[in-house]
DNA sequence: TTGATTTATTGGAACGTTCCATTTAATAGG
DNA sequence: CCTATTAAATGGAACGTTCCAATAAATCAA
């Protein structure tokens, strides 16, 4: 039963009658021992209720199988799904990753990865937390252990990025916004600590700029990237002398606050006002009316990343392309019918 | 720079002119070292870019400060929340949890365990994967490791539990729906697989009986834990000969599917079928309508179950008290008004 | 001064593995 | 029968910490 002291490799040796490196060998699997020994071993395992040790191995091997996700914010479906595509690919190569959530917190986030090398990890994958510092990774960087960025990159850094194409994704998506028949569009929600935003308005400015959208018909709101921001981001606009009559929205979550506020506020979202979210998340789908959005293959990003890591640690280096995913458009409800001589007109109230 | 081989603790003492026990102690901070001692070790630390091994640390000290939660779904927004509010009581502790995700698979979970086990965790918390096995954790406990589980129970175990009052919590929700008018019940999604399942379901029957709904007016629907589990119960109870006029939900998702399937057969939630969730996710607030449903203060009850299992570990016990949380209904819209002269006609409210 | 006490520091033996170099046993070649 | 060769098993030295017991240095009591 509950023996006190935890059993060892020495105790499982003794059960058996055999050496300790032979139990050792057997642990890993070794196929020089003779099969009947093995199963002599593994009777003997089975007996002490021994549970193996990685600490005191890792002690001697000085490479560890633990790898470690970093995410910058687990309560997000949308990494929360990224997460689990990456968790797939670990799995199935029979390691079990360490998940951290940093809750888009730098501090949290030097704890957390001062922790994992502690731990002795053998790569990383990060997202990292919004407002990371550039030198942030350094320590990783110079012990040599790989680490990939995954959805986010940070300013000037080395280190490979698998994300999607942001800049592309916001293009079509305002593409198709105009082709709609919309003239004043709006860019709702995120700041400019992040790369992402930059991307993202930088598509949407440029579609503008192709497809003939004046500058002063462009209107950008900075908020937060929450249902909250979303919400904000829509009074404010609408409360604006010439509002927008359609928008893109940072990612989904700012989205689904803008349907929200737009049902509270008694107008049809899509025939008064057309938006379109970024990331498509699993709820877009199944929302009221269902989002259009820009779909990036979250999962599939996060087995990419997941790959990456792994081969980086396989063949010992600390460098890897860049992986920018390919996105496209997925048109739901959100964006209602095209807008015929709609012009700026209408909008039936302003509040 | 980049050192080559890494840094250890001798090259610290090499490096400071001290002994390796006097930079160990300095490491611990013990108060026992001259200050200007320490502070000459601290700044060779920084010299050598040393990283401390909390591997080889462990093999001496035999307890190791890491705890792991383990969880059965992360992507699900309920879950995801309970997380976070355990790691924020383990990061006020210093410390920094591991998370798993078992994504509800029983062998995931024992992969899982057996990794966490290896690695030498000081304690567990964890919710359980649907359909884990009555002996799932006999090896942690007769490693004496403290496990607390949250929000699931085992059938049989002496594991302490962290859960709402589930009863409690179905039978308030069904006493609401009575109230409301409704004569004629149904319990919908789950299956029997979960403790949790028939705790509901308990007070769900309970309220009927006590309250005088006749054993032919409540009615089962099994299904999925998921918008397309409601969407599914919604469709076969809505083809019954004599449908329900309302249902208690497994939980939230479960209800979010009934409302989008009442939407889609251009049917009102609340006036035409009253709906009400259990859990009370962030999102049910803002869900048009609005979700009635049963909060069960998921954050708290995870930064109770984080308390708990640190003050076993530091107990160095591996029992503890079951904690059953308070939970209470939050009525918003997805009931609508109170049912008057709607066929059984009359009855106010109740509750 | 001398011994007792306190304060700082230190050597060395663990901890539970792995893996190299050996030893021992078994098999084959002549 | 002896030696080479192969197969199987083993002892011991690491790995990077902690912590006990011991030392060295400083302070105090007498």
């Amino acid at each position: 039963m509950a023996s006190r002291a935890k059993a060892t490799i020495l105790d499982i040796a003794r059960e058996a009658g055999v050496s300790k490196s032979t139990v050792s060998l057997v642990l890993q699997g070794s196929g020089l021992i003779r099969p009947e020994t093995a199963l002599k071993v593994r009777k003997a395992i089975e007996n002490v209720g021994y549970v193996y040790n990685r600490g005191a191995a890792n002690l001697r091997k000085a490479h560890s199988n633990v790898i470690g996700m970093v995410i910058n914010d687990l309560t997000n479906p949308f990494f929360a799904e990224m997460a689990v595509g990456m968790e797939r690919v670990f799995q199935s190569a029979g390691i079990v990753p360490f998940i951290a959530n940093t809750a888009e917190s730098p501090v949290r986030q030097e704890e957390v990865l001062k922790s994992l090398m502690e731990q002795g990890v053998a790569g990383l994958v990060v997202s990292p937390a919004r407002g990371t510092a550039p030198g942030a990774f350094r320590r990783l960087e110079t012990a040599g252990v790989p680490v990939v960025f995954v959805m986010r990159r940070l300013p000037e850094s080395r280190i490979p990025v698998i994300a999607p194409d942001n800049h592309r994704g916001a293009y079509l998506a305002t593409a198709h916004l105009i082709g709609k028949g919309h003239r004043r569009l709006a860019f709702f929600g995120g700041s400019p600590d992040l790369v992402v935003y930059h991307e993202r308005l930088g598509g949407f400015r440029e579609a503008c700029e192709a497809l003939g959208i004046a500058p002063a018909d462009r209107l950008v709101f900075e908020g937060e990237t929450s249902r909250k921001g979303g919400i904000a981001c829509l009074e404010t606009a609408l409360a604006m002398a010439a509002p927008p009559t359609a928008a893109l929205c940072f990612n989904d979550a700012v989205a689904f606050g803008v349907l929200l506020a737009l049902r509270k506020r008694g107008l049809e979202p899509g025939a008064d006002f057309a938006v379109v979210g970024f990331d498509d998340v699993a709820e877009a789908e199944h929302y009221m009316p269902a989002l259009t959005s820009v779909s990036v293959n979250t999962a599939g990003l996060g087995e990419r990343a997941a790959h990456v890591v792994l081969k980086m640690i396989q063949s010992r280096t600390t460098r890897a392309e860049d992986h920018i995913g390919a996105v496209n458009l997925v048109v739901r409800e959100s964006c209602g019918p095209d807008r015929k001589g709609h012009s700026c007109a209408g909008m039936g109230d302003a509040a």
